[in-house]
DNA sequence: GTTCTAGAAC
DNA sequence: GTTCTAGAAC
């Protein structure tokens, strides 16, 4: 179906310029469509007519051809249309994406959001129509999900917005809620959150199958497939950045004001992150805070030289606004002087927040001088940074902590709705506290400098660290998606990447948490992978030494309760009834709450060594040790019944005290596994398989942790076939049925461990 | 880590 | 009414 464009103008007459669009909505039932399409026609400025299948027939359900007719006559009028249905496949909203034309663009929203969510609004949606109730509801949303394809911009439409939570969907509405009949929107993909920046699951992972799975009538109809169906997966090329990249390219400024330093280093201006991340970062507490500048500079040196060998092909560049900068030119004579290689280190003039805007730099991660409060204001950099990136900086920020102790940093990913991310291609901000010489400030140091050196080091230490995390992430990402595409090289046309998912929180619960106040928040907070030093360390009870009141002995850190694991490493000889087998590095004990019909763990006697986030690298063999004993247990259980299968892992976060590696059979056939926090403790991300852990500290000297909240109150997914459940009881009445193939990420590395005769199935 | 329980969800 | 979740207390 085409649109006449010559009638179409015709119908706008002389006015002009005034351009309709059409809007196309996507998403599951219960995921807002009509909510969304009605908040907006409320309160635009724009003539909007909302095409919705549901009651386009008097009130009642009508046809497609309905839908197009009448959104081709909103067209002739000048109106905007929202196409209202589910429009979750590419087929089905083909005819709509036809409406465009030169004149008419199309865009459209994803309103993504968890499985969970859309089940239980259909649910209270449908409930007095008795007709797709409790586990109906949910089919019908999974049996949908399951056939979601991704819209993409080669599909015909000029811009896409896709919202994950909720925080999205409210970027959507202000976008569209302020656009005007005059207005243009930029072109391209926005909202696909970039890689591993933890804020979301949904809509990256997208999946297409091929066929249905024999089993898919039931209300735990699976998502990922089962060993009938076949799954693609593949990064969808539309989001991410490359569409993204190149619409700012065409925006980017043609002159360019910002000037990097001739003498140190050079990049190309234009698109110059193509070959690696790039941190621009003002030099820390040398400003308002007046500490020395030889002493700043010198470590800013020290840290850059650190880092260098493990920057691979990112890049790090301090940034000052004014060219005559006294700590510029001294970290510039300084790096000249020290070799530092200019390609990886350099020195830029120009506004932090407007380095690609106006100075060409593309700089995915930008640090912030910040105040220990994490409060937007004050002045320089700080007031600078929350002002450019909009309110979504500040609240962003608020999720990871709630304040900074000096020397460290908290990296926050930025939303995509964020002027900072969309006009500057920024996906990071990291917030970093340097130590404060100015007697008008809080915490001031009194000139002294041994402290304050300290803690300088410190600040940079966790900047460059906090980095580094996330330029990891992203290539290890990167590095997922390709092997998911080599594995199915002839299936490229989903949109999933495997592999442990940071899922969001349910909208509801999101809300519920928001409702929390500031100080309970902070309180519960426990840290996040993504948190460098600071309150994650707090949680440990191991401050930064310059903070003497926060500095607690590790032990005060943990609860009463918490302590049972370490009295039975200590004292093993007390506890010989209980304990399976004692070595002079380990023990090994039944878990006395088992999730699991096997479970049990490996505990170390090292005292001082309590969680996974204390381990270095002269822990390895100690690693090796837990998880070759670990393995020796499971295989003895597997001698007896082969159809078990084993994970060993970590908690990111144990609850319990001494650090313990869990050996735990898949089936989670157990009572005792009752609740949310413990069924996503082992199957998310939050549980670190041991095989990785050895891999972390032996390449990088430490673990990875997901210590996200946000992982433990995740959605309910079957661990094998990734649907979706509302409650636990369903939950676990799915997996005691569910037997399709583990996913691709746990069949991989020998993270799983079957019975030798099922090892290529288990 | 668990238990207890209020109150939300069904 | 019963089931289920999530927060507080331990």
């Amino acid at each position: 179906m085409e649109m006449d464009i010559d009638d179409m103008c015709k119908a706008k007459g002389e006015e002009e310029k005034a351009k309709p669009i059409v809007v196309i909505l996507m998403g599951a039932p219960g995921s807002g469509k009509s909510t969304f399409c009605e908040h907006i026609i409320r309160s635009s400025a724009r003539p909007w007519v909302r095409v919705c299948q549901d009651t386009i027939n008097n009130g009642k359900a009508g046809t497609k051809v309905q839908c197009l007719t009448n959104a081709v006559t909103a067209l002739k009028e000048g109106k905007s249309v929202f196409i209202d249905r589910c429009n979750l496949e590419k087929e089905q909203r083909v005819d709509f994406v036809k409406l465009g034309n030169p004149q008419v663009e199309v865009h459209a929203v994803v309103l993504d959001l968890p499985a969970k969510l859309c089940i239980s609004r259909s649910v209270n949606r449908t409930g007095h129509e008795g007709n797709l109730q409790g586990g109906k509801a949910a089919a019908v949303v999974n049996r949908m999900l399951q056939k979601k394809e991704l819209p993409k911009l080669s599909e015909g439409f000029s811009r896409i917005m896709f919202c994950q939570n909720e925080s999205d969907v409210k970027a959507a509405l202000d976008t569209y809620s302020g656009f005007g009949p005059l207005d243009t929107l930029p072109h391209g993909c926005f909202g696909q959150k970039k890689p591993d920046t933890k804020v979301q699951l949904g809509i990256m992972k997208f999946l297409k199958k091929v066929e249905a799975p024999s089993n898919a009538g039931s209300s735990a109809s699976s998502i990922h497939g089962s060993a009938a169906s076949q799954i693609i997966e593949e990064k969808n090329s539309c989001c991410g950045g490359k569409e993204t990249a190149s619409s700012l390219s065409h925006t980017a400024g043609e002159e360019v004001k910002g000037c990097q330093d001739p003498g140190v280093g050079s990049t190309s201006r234009n698109g110059s992150s193509s070959d690696g991340p790039i941190l621009a970062f003002p030099s820390i507490s040398t400003a308002d805070f007046q500490f020395d500048h030889e002493k700043a500079s010198d470590i800013i040196i020290e840290k850059v030289e650190e880092s260098m060998d493990m920057l691979g092909n990112a890049k790090l560049v301090l940034v000052d606004l004014t060219r005559g900068s006294k700590i510029l030119s001294l970290v510039r004579a300084k790096a000249a002087q020290k070799n530092i290689n200019p390609k990886k280190f350099f020195t830029f003039v120009g506004d932090i927040t407007k380095l690609y805007s106006e100075g060409g730099l593309r700089c995915t991660v930008i640090a912030n001088a910040a105040n220990w409060r994490l409060k937007p204001g004050g002045g320089g950099v700080n007031a600078a940074i929350f002002n450019a990136a909009g309110p979504d900086l500040e609240v962003a920020t608020k999720e990871q902590a709630k304040s900074l102790v000096p020397g460290s940093a908290v990296v926050v990913p930025l939303s995509s709705a964020s002027p900072l991310s969309s006009k500057e291609g920024v996906t990071h901000v990291i917030h970093v506290l340097g130590p404060n010489m100015n007697p008008h400030r809080p915490n001031c140091l009194d000139g002294d400098y041994v402290k304050g050196c300290q803690i300088l080091q410190k600040a940079y230490a966790s900047l460059f660290e906090g980095f580094l995390s996330i330029v990891r992430a992203q290539a290890k990402l990167s590095q997922e998606s390709n092997e998911k595409i080599k594995l199915e090289p002839s299936q490229s046309q989903g949109h999933s990447k495997d592999g442990p998912r940071n899922h969001s929180p349910t909208g509801d619960q999101k809300n519920k948490r928001d409702a929390v106040p500031e100080h309970e928040k902070s309180k519960k907070y426990k840290g996040s992978q993504n948190e460098v030093g600071g309150i994650n360390s707090l949680r440990a009870g191991k401050v930064n030494a310059e903070n003497d009141k926060l500095d607690v002995s590790t032990s005060k850190a943990w609860g009463s309760w918490a302590q049972a694991l370490y009295h039975i490493a200590m004292h093993p000889e007390r506890h010989k009834d209980t304990l399976l087998e004692i070595l002079d590095d380990v023990v090994v004990l039944n878990d006395l709450y088992p999730k699991a019909q096997k479970h049990l763990l490996v505990l170390t006697r090292c005292d001082g060594l309590d969680c996974l986030e204390d381990v270095r690298k002269e822990h390895l063999q100690l690693l090796t040790t837990m998880h070759a004993i670990g393995l020796k247990w499971a295989e003895k259980f597997l001698d007896e019944d082969a159809s078990l299968v084993f994970r060993l892992g970590y908690h990111s976060v144990p609850s319990m005290r001494q650090l313990h590696l869990h050996v735990i059979s898949q089936d989670f056939n157990s009572k005792l596994l009752k609740n949310k926090k413990h069924w996503n403790s082992f199957t998310t991300a939050f549980f670190r398989d041991s095989v990785d852990v050895i891999e972390e500290i032996s390449n990088q000297g430490k673990a990875t942790l997901k210590d996200e909240d946000r992982l433990l109150s995740m959605e309910l997914r079957c661990h094998r076939c990734r649907s979706a459940h509302p409650n636990i009881p369903r939950l676990k009445s799915h997996i005691s049925n569910c037997r399709a193939p583990f996913p691709p990420s746990l069949l991989q590395n020998d993270r799983l461990v079957p019975a030798p005769s099922n090892a290529n199935n288990p």
